[in-house]
DNA sequence: AATGCGCATTAACCCGGGTTAAGAGGAGCG
DNA sequence: CGCTCCTCTTAACCCGGGTTAATGCGCATT
């Protein structure tokens, strides 16, 4: 038994147009989320209304909001359709029944978690290590197509800058390459 | 079956003094450790020279170099004794063959898996979204102990800015309130 | 008492990013 | 065609934090 027959069995499918919500902050969703097809982004509403980039997703990628089900609380954050998109829904309640049920599913969740935990991590890093202009070097190189897809607005708040800044930034990059190289 | 009794069974304590390492940043330690008693950080020593920490660790903390482990790379971050401490050491493979065998373990596994990442989701969500006056006054306010141990140098690696830069704050926050009160 | 060391404070200067606002280029639509 | 909307760019100004360096202070050592 594994996640993927949980899904095949269990799962529904949610389509999304471009700008729709899957959940939003204050929800009570308690499903995982596996992306079909498509581009979504989960981001927060702050106190002060600004919005900030938690993460993007393509097909493969699973989301949920833990903390609306770790703690029976509310999604702490939106999950909106950058452009049309299929997910499948899974029940949390499913997922952690299967955990019980199956060593394999309670190994893929602990590996799930651990995929998770280190990608949280290293953007934690980098983040307190990288001064914005890197970070959006490391954007590029790891995941070109993003930046393609995705407007300027949106991959400035996924780096916690403006878009002001992040406009600054790529001028700034392109003037030194094109002085640097001698 | 328990991670505790696991600990029981097959942990082994390590003590350290004030300002010993229990492991280094490029070192192989596939351990997982439980503070028993003193006061330690684990760090990041960046490309740069600089230092920036990840987290302070009181009794009843876990911590161990995940990467060491989950993709057998070398432990990213070093451990270092604040304070005389003692800890319990126990090799991943213990607890994660525990977690194969037993229910109990692998839940127990999933639920600090899920509890660590909500933390550094929270961490994420501070660093991007609050000044580094607001971090500084919400750690004062959900952890006053450790602003007592921890020189502020410390605390200001920890919160990601320069120690000269939380002096300045600290000025900022005690004239304010000084000032505020009518 | 004298020396040295680590830690905290303060000041002066610089720079990156925020803020606001104005303008430029496209895309869709009447 | 002109209109509007959206995205991106650019400029001007401000401010927080980094950097460096000087000073002060407690504490340990001798």
């Amino acid at each position: 038994m594994s996640i993927d027959q949980l899904l095949k069995e269990h799962a529904q499918t949610k389509s999304l147009v471009k700008g729709a919500h899957a959940f939003r902050q204050g929800d009570r969703d308690e499903s995982l989320y596996v992306v079909q097809t498509g581009l979504l982004k989960a981001y927060y509403i702050l106190p002060d209304g600004k919005e900030s980039i938690k993460t993007f997703l393509k097909p493969g990628s699973m989301i949920g909001s833990l903390s609306a089900n770790y703690n029976g609380g509310a999604c702490t954050f939106n999950l909106v359709a950058l452009q049309d998109a299929r997910l499948s829904q899974l029940p949390f309640t499913v997922l952690l029944e299967g955990a019980r049920k199956s060593h394999e599913i309670a190994r893929e969740v602990i590996e799930f978690l651990l995929a998770l935990y280190m990608k949280k991590e290293q953007r934690e890093y980098e983040l307190l290590s990288l001064p914005a202009a890197e970070r959006y070097q490391r954007l590029c190189a790891e995941d070109p197509d993003l930046i393609e897809q995705v407007t300027q607005n949106d991959i400035a708040l996924y780096l916690g800058i403006t878009p002001v800044a992040l406009s600054r930034i790529k001028k700034r990059l392109q003037l030194s390459e094109d002085g640097g190289h001698h």
